[in-house]
DNA sequence: ATTTGGTTTAACCATATGGTCAAAATTAGA
DNA sequence: TCTAATTTTGACCATATGGTTAAACCAAAT
């Protein structure tokens, strides 16, 4: 809490080590997997440091949690609020967002499907208190469909396609990559222009009037 | 391993009955979240018995695992062997035998998944103990693409794209139901429809000359 | 009925793990 | 420098959990 009034000459918060270990290995290993000892020998810390911060291994574990959900949902409204972008761009700002996002937390839609799955009861407060809101999204799909833009199918079943055709190949890799790459490099590279083979994908499929790749 | 010579008069053999309950216990809570006890209790028998008939909880989990890993590979053999079939049978044939699939075992990828990211080096033999080969779907969208049935891609991507339409929305459902669909029904709904809207738009994608949803 | 083999159980063990605590170390202020 | 507060640590505790074992049970064969 009072973290703030003490050694300020650090560079960074001791709170902030243990978030970083802490983050590191419950996306990893997940809850149960997770070991507190393991935790701190990340931060480099002594174990009981953990439990004087934070008090339980439930407690650090809601904070980790908490900030993980906060960054999965994609934060295209800088796009969305563009009264010019077509609806191209906004498709592949979510792909091109998510494609991001998961280059640098490859195991946050794991984390977040399996702590889910393991209490599906508390997915509606995180919602809220993450202030997630699909409204803007599921609206901008539709007036393109008004618009004659895309074709016209339940928009909610279009973000799931578009955030599935995004996640799915990151979160099966080490699978997907030895079927059908045979060598991790090759899925590497997969995934990079994956990011555009993606958004072809999806503007093919929804898009009136979209036409070759190179018409991108 | 001699289970056959004892009491035959019993229905399901005790082996049995703790396979189907370990598999539940282990693909809803994962290795590390499943307890021998659990799985004891779901069995309604005596903890040690696991241990009579399975040494460990390791070797319990492999039998579960193993078993698992082969029914996630779609069999699709017969529609592609069959010579007059089109792509859209084939890719047909995959959702709805994905969709199929996951209706009986909706925590089968997510088990998958979580498992082989605990130790990925052992995907290669899984696949191999499988006998999974990709090579005939692959060739299969190959041949069409010569043909022209379908627009030319990647065909591991094709494959990648088709199977993550169909698990993506079954391992996020708790998530995207209360995010997207707000009350659990109206999501079932939706993976319902979903089988036919999921090959439209997969169609709508890659089928060149594919018309109206009416056509299929 | 008795023996024999496999099966089942309750009690127990060793260890791992989350958590606590009092003492030591460190820092900040006087 | 001395004191008070905060931070850090090693040692320890209680419990959960995977695993073991010796005894009990039971069905079938003799």
């Amino acid at each position: 809490m009072d973290s703030l009034q003490k050694t300020e000459n650090q560079e960074v918060s001791q709170e902030q080590i243990i978030l970083d270990a802490a983050s590191k290995v419950f996306m990893r290993k997940g809850y149960e997997g997770a070991r507190m000892q393991e935790i701190a020998d990340e931060a480099g810390i002594n174990k009981a440091l953990l439990h004087y911060y934070f008090r339980s291994k439930e407690l650090l574990f809601h904070h980790i949690f908490r900030q993980s959900f906060r960054s999965f949902w994609p934060s295209i409204e800088p796009v969305l609020y563009k009264a010019d972008s077509d609806i191209r761009s906004v498709i592949k700002a979510m792909v091109y967002g998510y494609a991001n996002l998961l280059e640098k937390m490859p195991y946050l839609p794991n984390f977040i499907i399996n702590e889910i799955n393991r209490d599906p009861a508390k997915v509606a407060g995180l919602i809220q208190d993450a202030g997630i809101k699909p409204e803007m999204v599921v609206s901008a799909f539709e007036r393109a469909m008004n618009k004659g833009e895309i074709v016209r199918m339940d928009p909610r079943e279009l973000i799931v396609n578009i955030i599935g055709l995004c996640v799915f190949p990151v979160i099966t890799r080490p699978l997907l990559g030895t079927l059908l790459y045979h060598e991790k490099h090759a899925y590497e590279q997969f995934l990079q222009s994956r990011k555009e083979t993606a958004c072809e994908f999806i503007c093919r499929a929804v898009c009136l009037n979209f036409a070759a790749k190179s018409d991108f």
